[in-house]
DNA sequence: TTATTTGTTCAGTAAAGACTAAACAAGTTG
DNA sequence: CAACTTGTTTAGTCTTTACTGAACAAATAA
């Protein structure tokens, strides 16, 4: 699967490096960006070693950020018959949990900002009003990314 | 506007600080969001003097995480007759620039991952299909964004 | 049994980001 | 005119994050 022409390699490579980015952009490490764009576009699964050498990082780094991005069920780490060490590879709802920690993040944030409106004294209306809005900024957020989940996962 | 009870000035307190924790998980620095929870909180506008007294920050920062927010469309820069200096409030559409921007990221991580699909050899379908799904990701959570957007701002 | 492999942890380094106080320049006030 | 105010910029500091190479311990192979 390492095996193919020069023209394909610059395509693989340019892929992994701007995932890298974009992973970067959304707050997670490059190198969590970059073994998640290896584990699209080789078919694996692929083990530590592979993802150190391919993707010329140190063996801490593996197992710092691919530890990482199974916590977030991005990936998952399995094992192959007759051979040593962990294999990895895209999970199966790999984006689901990423939209689940997002909406547990906005859940929370929208606690916090009614719980601050309901103890506000009454006369303070104009503040009330600008926190009811972002509220449900909050709110309308939360059925946003529901309907997407929805959306995504009912299509298999 | 400053004068109020005590029990009044912990609940303001402790959700200005909180929108600067949620605000920081979301990416943007603490102070910018001790600035957007103090504008929602207590009516402005606030002049630039004002926020650092108030937040207790220096007025470098004051600065930078103005701009920040000006250049996100979440705050709007007013000035006030016979007054000198700048004044703060939140601006009309707050949260629909974030919404923007957040759009216009997902729009090219959706464009590089189409390219990266397009630029495959024919041959590697698995791999294809996986790029395929990462895309559909993005494309739909574009349309759940754009969807976002009309329900919160037709309702006006 | 020794050597090698494997994945984790640790100590260290570099970079980036956040924030400050001070300097600066422009504008205003006394 | 001098003093003060105002907002920006700069140099510096601190914290956090990301990453490395080496050490480590467990497992496996020779």
């Amino acid at each position: 699967m390492s095996n193919y022409e020069e023209n394909t390699k610059e395509i693989v490579d340019s892929f992994i490096e701007q995932m890298g980015m974009i992973t970067q952009s959304e707050g997670l490490p490059r190198i969590a960006g970059k073994i998640i764009g290896l584990l699209l576009i080789e078919s694996g699964p692929f083990s530590f070693s592979d993802i150190a050498a391919r993707l010329q990082i140190s063996r801490g780094s593996v197992s710092t950020n691919t530890r990482l991005l199974e916590n977030l069920s991005v990936i998952e780490r399995v094992s192959k018959l007759g051979e040593r060490g962990d294999f990895f590879q895209m999970s199966q709802d790999p984006y689901m949990k990423l939209l689940q920690g997002s909406m547990q993040r906005m859940s929370k944030a929208s606690q916090t900002i009614k719980e601050a409106r309901n103890a506000l004294p009454d006369s303070w209306q104009a503040s009330q009003k600008r926190l009811e809005a972002l509220e449900q900024f909050y709110t309308e957020y939360l059925k946003s990314t529901q309907k997407l989940i929805k959306t995504l996962y009912s299509k298999e």
